[in-house]
DNA sequence: TTTTTGTTTGTAATCGATTACATTTAAGCA
DNA sequence: TGCTTAAATGTAATCGATTACAAACAAAAA
């Protein structure tokens, strides 16, 4: 591979100059400005990025940690990351946690092995032990986004959990439900927490009482939901008419346990879910849920760990607004 | 940042001393490996990765690159890539293509300039210059997997999507269905070219003749197999009684359509899908499609370029096996 | 012409780890 | 004990780019 010191050479200067003429060009003329250009292109340089993070110590290289880069969820959120990142010249790096701690360790530790500036974290299914370390020096570029630590302040991009929840529960109270289940996801997750609140919020407004036994917990996928819903369609006493899913997934895993249960949704029973991924537009019927700004999530975090990278003073708590989106998996309660 | 001296000097010996302690073991004495173990603690050292990688020339990075990260079909894919990639210490850098030249070029800049040790292709969607520049060099470590170019040789992990293709279509002969129609990916994409062929020929085999506006073409979206579908189901002669689609995203899409054009799927019209990603499971109904070892795809693709990587001497094209998954979206064709 | 100021370029130290080679130390053996 | 051999450690060069500082040069002002 050729180095500077073969672009000096074919250029007849020093590898100062060479160096300036690529990084910073107006302090250097324009006559060797163009030189080393020709240079450049006749001996096929390209910049050796270990020689230069190693000199720089940094590295341009942001690690995003995600639980699962299989979740169709993260894929925008990802997208507003990498847009931003590529902007302003970093690289993103894909880390999936895949409950798998060492590997998150060997993630946090690409920052002080300088192959990463940052980190954003997108899950909060790693070792607590691991961030609440890194939290503890304050120089540590950690970002969170989608979701969030309850013990733990970290800077943040997130939705209002509890006020999406509430407000889809509204939705089916409004439309004449009195029997609303929930399926949530894994209970020890603040966001899940913050959404059945939210739920169980909107029942207390409209004066419902809320039923234990439907309140089950899932783990976001499909096969969760169906079998939840199975179960909670399944159940002796009078059946509940809607069903408050805390994703899409599990809505849509929902919506095939009914069918197979030969209720019919939305006259016999409501389904909602969160998030509005694709596929919430193909399912039958079509899914009302609730939409989060998913690549503006990405984004917004990426700017913020950049600021606080540049050292920008920045607020360091960001939320977003979401939106509830009506579609056919809903209708008025029916009577009994 | 501490670095290699001050553990040198916490455990009074030599830089060298440290390296060797920490790299190869077996070369230093038992209680020097002891104090060194101690020092590291001592100071919390953690390894500078661009001193290494610069003085070692490599990176254990490999990059992949890949059309779009939100299409499910590859994060199986990746899953496997990255197993194997971990296994073996190295890194796994995702970048997202995206329609963007500029970024392919960026990706495919990684490796001469020592971010990454090599890449894999698993998209045609980018500039053929560009692979066609890195594939002359033979030096340049770059697999392909899941696409090919049809007039560029280089090494890939691959199925048979002629052979894939002609075995759902004869499926679907026979099940009795003599109006068949496709809904092909982008038309200038190899693998969609031979998915076609084994379409034509399975259509050629049962004596069927082709009829060329029923092979019409999508770009793997959901809403491309909607359109389409609504498109083929509305023609006013008669319409075919099954759809070979070459991906599950549109064949999903065609299921919505015929729901809306009030078409029963499988009575009055059977649906094949390609891939067997997640969704096709929890559609309605179920479909029916050829399933590939993505996961297997990935560990192949990712073991063959560190093969290459080792200078091994390794097969370098591998085929792996394909499997129609029968479920509920297809059935005997209706009597006319 | 001389002095001042500003622009352009070069010299050489530096980032942190690795490793060839040299040196020291220890072990084995006669 | 003295000699050979092996093991352990140290010295210092090296990877390739950046940049503080110094030097050279040109243009402007006196």
């Amino acid at each position: 591979m050729p180095t500077i010191k073969d672009v000096a050479r074919a250029a007849n200067c020093s590898t100062a100059t060479v160096s300036r003429a690529l990084a910073s060009p107006e302090k250097v003329s324009d006559a060797t400005r163009h030189r080393v250009a020709q240079a450049v292109a006749k001996v096929g340089y390209s910049l050796n990025a270990a020689a230069r993070n190693l000199r720089r110590s940094e590295s341009r290289t942001i690690v995003v940690i995600l639980p699962n880069i299989a979740n169709p969820f993260f894929s925008d959120v990802i997208s507003g990351l990498e847009s931003v990142a590529h902007q302003a010249g970093y690289q993103v790096l894909l880390g999936d946690a895949g409950n798998n701690p060492d590997r998150v360790a060997s993630y946090f530790n690409l920052v002080p092995s300088n192959q990463a500036d940052g980190i954003i974290l997108l899950s909060t299914e790693v070792p607590m032990a691991l961030v609440r370390e890194r939290q503890a020096d304050a120089g540590f570029p950690l970002v969170m986004a989608c979701e969030y630590f309850d013990n733990l302040s970290l800077p943040t991009i997130h939705i209002d959990n509890e006020q999406a929840a509430h407000k889809a529960t509204e939705y089916l109270v409004a439309l004449g439900h009195q029997r609303i289940a929930t399926i949530t996801g894994p209970a020890r997750n603040p966001i899940c927490k913050d959404r059945l609140r939210g739920y169980r919020h909107g029942l207390a407004d409209a004066g419902l009482n809320i039923q234990d036994d439907w309140i089950v917990e899932g783990d976001f996928t499909f096969h969760s939901g169906y079998e939840q819903g199975r179960i909670l369609l399944q159940q002796d006493k009078k059946r509940p008419t809607a069903i408050f899913c805390q994703n899409d997934e599990m809505a849509i895993g929902v919506l095939k346990a009914a069918r197979d249960a030969g209720v019919v949704v939305p006259e016999q029973l409501s389904v909602i879910g969160f998030d509005d991924i694709g596929f919430s537009q193909y399912c039958e019927p079509e899914l009302t849920t609730v939409h989060q700004p998913r690549e503006a999530i990405g984004r917004t975090a990426m700017r913020l760990l950049l600021d606080i990278l540049k050292q920008r003073n920045v607020p360091l708590d960001q939320s977003l607004k979401t939106q509830l989106i009506v579609r056919s998996s809903t209708a008025r309660a029916p009577r009994d």
